[in-house]
DNA sequence: GAAAGCTGTCGAAGCGCTTCGACAGCCTAT
DNA sequence: ATAGGCTGTCGAAGCGCTTCGACAGCTTTC
């Protein structure tokens, strides 16, 4: 293992000289760090990341706490973890990977061993376990989501009301008059998870306004539950001709089975879906959709901890704004009965 | 930020008293120890993962590499991230992750720093471009995948050579005679990931020995691009009765097609599909599959790799053997022509 | 009952890095 | 000329922990 001290030999310096050089924090001659810069090239050093920390106090890792939980849609969190450690690396930031599995106690554990300098929470739930545990220990924390209380958070997130407005809106526009909400999971809602409910309210405020009917169900993903969803939905709405669809793995059910009972999409009924674009664009029919923004998220979440690790900005609440790209699955307003 | 020594003076003890009763590693007076774990609970102490690691050159830490690409089923990604994350912590690790973007790099940088003890690579190619730098390094590792080359290294993976016969087998017991292979994306055979061409292989020894014609195509995931693999097919092979799909983006879309064209499944042909128990279960039919066993992999991976970073065990090959189950997608003999 | 061996504890020496104060040498402003 | 300011470099003091050797006080052994 190559150390400072054998670079600074090597170079003719010393050690706090290489040490500057690396860091740039204070002024060096161009001869001596090129000096320094070529011994480092020929001894293929590498800082030692424990003395580093302990040294300075910063670990230049950030910790990121993934839900375990696989009734959310999974690749928006893969998508978004990996934009996070992505993103983190151009800042020089390495991720350190937390299931739920630890639970709350990981806030603690990683807070107190100093092991990352800040944390990125998913799948922030309303009434999140982990939020007093964050103010208590302040850690510089952003959480992908948004809980009841945000006071002294930084959040990142879809504006997942305005996504609800924005499909009721277009299924309005569609002349469409009853619309059914297939939801997350009925265990998503059971734990209070702010995406989904704030959806709810999104589409109830607005179809309210527009003087839609609005019915909404959970859906557990797949084909079976979906079938069963339907036919009651079906059965008490036998109007129903806008669909808005939340959770992903029941997408493709939904067309499979409407194409099956002889409803056309998009000619009888339309499907809005709010989901990731690849989902979308691949479906059997393509999806006039919401996109989810897991890309963008994790960029915005990484950079905002950043900022806040660097002692720039403070906390702040950061909705993206949904867009609605239509596709194949809406079209005019159906003939009316 | 509570310290060793904070600890040591509030318990009457010194700082290496503390240290010992934390790591076990000399034996210490009831007692004491007693003494020692009441001050450390009431002070919260935490030891600090700094300093632990510079003096001990122990990180505790794993680094797990996942790959960037979207071309690969990413739940199953997803699925081994967490069962690595989850079974690490149990043995006392913490997981970094390490994406693509960096490339072979990130594996000197990591070797290098001591920023981890070892190393999980995923998504390894039959001639990995990282395998040199992890020889040379001599980094403890396990990758999960099979490179062409596996001397000094310790693997785990499903069998996927077994996995395609299995396949084969099955389909050739139901009289299926012209059997369909929907692989990956093209890009992932380009980049000779191991999975692939060894199921390949598997499948097409084992058509051989069975007198099976096998038609392999690779087909992107979508509606539209199985609606032309598929057209493709059926053209060349007319007679085509039975599939084999390893690319879980296609299943639905070939079922759909499969409807839609008024071949019944299972009753006209039969589908196989390789991928994730929860993928088959859900199917607009449930299908008959061959598992792949995410979580095992990734638990076997960790356990590897600490048996490793403690001095037990060395290289090895872990080959899973794979499991079919029969549901509803495959019947028995079709009708001959 | 002296030698030998245990057990439990301590002190001190680092691990490799960052960072602060010091200062030599030089340049500018009076 | 001289005081004052810069610039670039160095030495040394830690950061909080692990670990090694030492040793005091016991117990065992013949």
């Amino acid at each position: 293992m190559v150390t400072l001290a054998e670079v600074a030999q090597h170079a003719g310096v010393s050690a706090s000289t290489v040490s500057y050089v690396l860091s740039g924090k204070r002024s060096i001659s161009a001869t001596t760090r090129q000096r320094v810069e070529r011994s480092i090239r020929e001894l293929g050093y590498h800082p030692n990341a424990g003395a580093r920390a302990l040294a300075s106090s910063r670990s230049n890792i950030i910790a990121l706490m993934i839900p375990l939980r696989t009734d959310i849609y999974v690749p928006v969190m893969m998508e978004i973890a990996i934009a996070v450690a992505t993103t983190a690396r151009t800042h020089g930031y390495d991720v350190l990977l937390l299931t739920g599995e630890e639970g709350p106690d990981a806030v603690r554990r990683v807070a107190g061993s100093g092991l990352a300098d800040g944390m990125i929470l998913m799948d922030v739930e309303l009434d999140d376990e982990r939020l007093p545990l964050l103010r208590e220990t302040d850690q510089p924390a952003v959480l992908i989501g948004l809980p009841a209380d945000t006071t002294g958070l930084t959040c990142v997130d879809l504006d997942f009301r305005a996504t609800g407005a924005l499909c009721v809106e277009h299924l309005a526009e569609r002349g469409h008059r009853d619309v059914a909400v297939i939801g997350e999971a009925p265990a998503v809602y059971e734990r209070h998870t702010g995406f989904a409910e704030r959806t709810l309210d999104g589409l109830r405020t607005r179809a309210r306004e527009l003087g839609l009917r609005l019915l909404h169900r959970p859906c557990e993903g797949g084909y079976d539950a979906m079938a069963v969803t339907l036919a009651r939905i079906l059965d008490e709405r036998p109007g129903t001709t806008g669909f808005v669809v939340q959770n992903e793995s029941a997408v493709e059910p939904l067309l499979a089975l409407l194409r099956q009972q002889g409803r056309a999409v998009p000619e009888d009924v339309s499907v809005v879906a709010i989901c990731p674009e690849q989902v979308a664009v691949q479906a059997s029919v393509r999806l006039t959709s919401v996109a989810i923004p897991a890309q963008e998220m994790g960029r915005h979440a990484v950079e905002q901890l950043v900022a806040k690790l660097d002692g720039r900005g403070g906390d702040e609440v950061v909705l993206l704004a949904p867009e609605l790209t239509v596709r194949a699955s809406s079209g005019p307003a159906p003939l009316q009965p």
